[in-house]
DNA sequence: GGTACTTTGTAGCCAAATGATACAAACTCC
DNA sequence: GGAGTTTGTATCATTTGGCTACAAAGTACC
């Protein structure tokens, strides 16, 4: 039953943890307990250790979770130990901001190719990366094993984009404007959507 | 019992649909079935209207709800109709696309500060705003009726950050750097993970 | 005006997920 | 060796969400 197709619930807070994880290690830090993962994600203690049980013993009762292990475990469980490539549209202020940090890198997603429709950026670095005009998109997304788009454009050319890469077959897009999108039924968009977040906190915090 | 506080799963879902209700208007629909709503937010139409129907009938039988209608009541359900002060922190690329972005002003939050520690950054203006000195939190925030902090710094001065706003009494802060944030239990931390979606898209994708 | 179609509002049932509580076992620290 | 910490696990009650179904109210078209 281990290798039982995860629940949303459960996919998602693993993700959160390993979130939790990964900075508390670049904090310095070896181990957690359940507890602490618990302040940052809100979720219950007992729900992290039944969470982490179903799939072995990975901690030390006394001391905690050391936090490499953890890291490599749940990476194992949600199967994205490797390096996963993705595609990065718009080199404006948003997409320099994303190509800069390390929101992506440290989870095993890295940045592969850069596109912008703006002469006076194509041909420029970003990084280590340089910036290739949108009509290369086909050539790379197909070549390149590119499975996620990460949309930093106007929300006016957003669907374009959207369209552009459905049909080269990438399956997962993240989008930073804020367009609707349609996608066939077997891609995935997540849109960000910060205000939202802000609305029921506020909401929360209101009543 | 409509009076009774939102569950935190209908809270969340009512600020979702808000977003699409937001961004079908933009794209100059009038109304907007509970079908439509579903494929935008992945939720169960039936939830959709028994979500909505716990607080009227809002709906026209045989056409969907009127999109501006629909907006109004969701707002007042969420108690968020007026206008909401929040201040930016960080005048860098994340900071100037946050800043020239609708994403915010969509909900009704408007940037009525943004604070930088760059003296080349300090006075120039970002849209119809002034940079100022992060000193000059205290009466800002305290003065002016700031109720979010949106953290767009580097990751190793995002407590520092942090600390200051809960000082000034800020109780909801969106952190879009990469710090873990440590804050008092009535303080409301949102961390900007779009890997962390990513990593789960990507699981579900694999299997 | 009549018929077919769409969509809401609502009920009821069932399976799954979550929260709460409890406690033994394993570990650290002193 | 004893006190304190933390995991792993069980159990139970509750909440939540998915599914199915369908009448009522509306539109569209002929």
């Amino acid at each position: 039953m281990a290798q039982d197709r995860l629940t949303l619930g459960v996919a998602t807070r693993l993700s959160r943890y390993l979130q939790v994880l990964t900075q508390s290690k670049k904090m310095g830090k070896n181990s957690i307990s359940s507890q602490a993962i618990s302040e940052y994600t809100n979720v219950n203690p007992t729900q992290i250790r039944r969470d982490l049980s179903g799939f072995g013993k990975f901690g030390k009762r006394g001391v905690g979770y050391d936090i490499d292990t953890l890291i490599a475990q749940i990476r194992k469980i949600l199967r994205t130990s490797g390096q996963h490539n993705i595609a990065l549209f718009g080199s404006g202020n948003l997409g320099q901001a994303i190509a800069g940090s390390g929101v992506f890198a440290d989870h095993g997603f890295r940045i592969s190719a850069i596109f912008d429709v703006d002469p006076d950026k194509v041909g420029t670095s970003i990084g280590d990366i340089t910036v290739r005009h949108y009509s290369e998109l086909p050539q790379v997304v197909g070549g390149d094993g590119i499975m996620v788009g990460v949309l930093a454009v106007p929300g006016h050319v957003a669907q374009m984009v959207a369209d552009d890469l459905v049909s080269s077959g990438v399956k997962i897009i993240f989008n930073y404007s804020d367009a609707l999108l349609s996608v066939p039924s077997d891609v995935t968009v997540h849109t960000s959507s910060p205000a939202v977040e802000l609305l029921y906190a506020l909401y929360f915090y209101l009543t």
